[in-house]
DNA sequence: GCCACATTGTGAGTATACTGTCAATTAAAT
DNA sequence: ATTTAATTGACAGTATACTCACAATGTGGC
């Protein structure tokens, strides 16, 4: 007869599964972002959404979704909060009457380059308990999993020069 | 004059972030576990709620949060859909009229052993793309910057033992 | 014993993050 | 050229994750 003593659950099942451990280091990253930047009224979400339509004026909604890999749907609220905030415009496209291209206002730039320092500050925050070595190890590593992982993502991240060519052709 | 040149803005100020990093991995954790378990009813936190209170019978919301690192109001809605579903119950405590006492059902205690397996692919799903070595690693710094990051999150791990004392004396 | 304080669960409100679906529009197939 | 496909932005619905606030209850100071 086979050992049908069932394994006893701990803690450990939690514990120690790393998904458990990115959600619990994307919390602290959030409240970290949130605490060194709480002079602006800026999320972490909407920083990345403001950085990628400062390098890519005139890009849509769909094509920012892909270049920083957030779900389209979510980000439609995203860019009414900022546009709400007048840091960016939507303005519809000539040439395709569907897409609203994006840009930033003067003030959407602005406090981007104000809030810069504060992010850096966040940033090297959530990995100052560590050693400068370990650091690097960890930021690699975490790097390339989640390159290597990009698939299995429900929306895997499409890089700027492939967008180009997506932009036309498909 | 001072070099008033301002720095030009890269998707680097993104992509290198490790606040990005670690958005981007647990999205990709959540899609890994609700494509292995989708044959199971049940969300990461909630299977977390679900161990948790399997390993900790009789405990309570605020615990329980506690326990997980989980907001208190977040846990609140993932208890009532558990209960809908049938896999807890809560029961009033007699000795303090304020809390209600959790609990697995049969069905809860089946579904528990039966995702188990479900979750363990998941999890190593997640580090699969880097060599066993790196696992080890990464897993070792993950588990060290949150544990020493704990205190920087908005709902702070209080482990159980801990617990035990603040139950009665606070 | 009473009063200030803390705790428990709950609710409202905001912000991600995903699932669908849908109409309008464009592109592709033939 | 007309039917078919795909794309875009929008919306509804669900699930985290946090804020603040509130009533009921419990506890400690005195």
């Amino acid at each position: 007869m086979p050992n049908s003593k069932p394994t006893p659950v701990t803690m450990d099942a939690v514990y120690t599964a790393p998904g458990y451990l990115f959600r619990r280091m994307q919390q602290i990253a959030v409240a970290l972002f949130i605490e060194e930047c709480k002079a602006f009224d800026l999320t972490p979400v909407q920083y990345a959404a403001l950085v990628t339509i400062s390098t890519h004026p005139g890009i849509d909604a769909t094509r920012l979704s892909a270049v920083i890999a957030f779900d389209r749907s979510t980000l439609g609220n995203v860019i009414e909060r900022l546009q709400a905030k007048d840091y960016i415009v939507r303005k519809p496209a000539a040439e395709d009457k569907r897409v609203k291209l994006l840009y930033l206002t003067k003030a959407g730039a602005g406090v981007l380059s104000e809030i810069m320092p504060s992010v850096d500050k966040a940033q090297a925050r959530m990995l100052q308990p560590l050693k400068p070595a370990d650091r690097k190890t960890l930021l690699s590593l975490l790097t390339q999993l989640v390159d290597l992982n990009n698939e299995a993502s429900r929306v895997p991240l499409r890089a700027e020069d492939a967008l180009e060519h997506l932009g036309r052709s498909g």
